[in-house]
DNA sequence: TTATTTTTTTAGACAAGACTAAATTTTAAT
DNA sequence: ATTAAAATTTAGTCTTGTCTAAAAAAATAA
């Protein structure tokens, strides 16, 4: 099939790409902790497989070839995920490094197995949901805390950052998926913010809470 | 770590290594469907990395450090496909080429996780014994067939040869591990024999003969 | 023991992926 | 509209792991 390099380049193409209408070199060597360069030379592959459409010094974006091999991989990355925790007791901020391993094992019949082993899941364990062995998944509108008017709340939905520093930051504050958050003020000056959960109010810097997503009660 | 064909050349070297002195570039060649020229380079890389002792023309076997090391991927393989046969309905003869690609995941808290969620076992399901985490595995006395006297018993502990066209022979025969075997007689002309199981008498060619392996009661 | 065959190694090439440095194109700023 | 800065591509090199063809060593046979 494809490279685990191939693979890797259109997962971060997948994820760069969400509503602009194309993707820059640079940004993908940011995305991958590469050099442009390097993505040059691959985007150039892509294209002859039909995965990218490239166009030189505009951009580039996915096939539907290239979406659909995206959405796969994510598929099985996301359901790693959710057997790592649920049936291996890994916590959600170790899961990330072994998932991006195994998102390139490749067997249909392992991954629809495990699909069924756990049940059929929608959503992994940092709450994004898991594409079916179609490859669709329920597409949320998910707000970041900072983008959000002051007053509104809405129930922690997914992160953006899935560092492990990050993650256990969380979890020192007793902030997990599902956690209900509403946004008490929000500093104009540094972008900083007050929230408040069940448990206690909190103040958090524009960058976390750039961070957090929320689904939203309208 | 090591790289996936760093390790599949010492998990090769390591089979054929058994009871033998020295392994011949060609038998490593052969092993892994790979040019001899090819299998003195990575000697050469291996022995720089004090994974094996490389004697030029002569041969070469594993430091303890390379045994230490096919050990733990044995024991990953052997673990992922009693994982594969007991939590995700795969055929004993499916197992194989997808657990040679888990086999190479790195992550010492999956295995021991996978270890605990299969409740240590210590047989594969084709018999062989699984490493536990410091190595160390039951070194059964497996006798082929074919090397049995008239008369002589045991049970299918093994099969030398796990191709799948093998392994439905098995299952049409309704042969499996634990499966009670008598020789009842061996042909001297061409080394076939006539086996007697539980269910009934079966007439099997020394090549079948050659690739069952039982656990003796003497 | 010499000649022949087999095994193994060396030399040189290639593909995938990555990098650096230089050249080119695009964008932004005067 | 020029010029300066930023982004991108090209050219050339490197590493890993593979290959073929040729050379060298070891094993076998006469």
């Amino acid at each position: 099939m494809h490279s685990v390099s191939e693979e890797n380049y259109i997962k971060t193409i997948y994820h760069l790409q969400d509503g602009k209408n194309l993707v820059s070199t640079n940004d993908i060597a940011g995305g991958m902790s590469t050099k442009a360069s390097s993505v040059t030379d691959m985007l150039k592959k892509l294209a002859d497989k039909n995965l990218a459409e490239y166009i030189p010094y505009k951009g580039t974006r996915l096939t539907q070839n290239g979406i659909d091999c995206a959405t796969q991989i994510i598929r099985k990355h996301r359901l790693w995920e959710v057997f790592l925790v649920e049936k291996l007791d890994f916590s959600w901020d170790e899961v990330h490094e072994v998932a991006e391993q195994l998102e390139h094992i490749q067997s249909r019949k392992l991954i629809d197995e495990l699909d069924k082993l756990l049940n059929f899941p929608k959503y992994d364990p940092h709450g994004d949901p898991i594409p079916d062995a179609q490859g669709n998944y329920e597409k949320t509108v998910k707000t970041a805390i900072s983008q959000l008017e002051k007053g509104q709340s809405g129930i922690l939905a997914g992160v953006h950052d899935t560092s492990t520093r990050f993650l256990q930051y969380l979890d020192k504050h007793q902030i997990e998926l599902g956690t209900q958050i509403q946004l008490i003020d929000l500093e104009a000056f540094d972008g900083s913010c007050l929230i408040k959960t069940d448990l206690k109010e909190l103040h958090i810097s524009k960058t976390i809470a750039d961070n957090l997503y929320l689904k939203i009660f309208k």
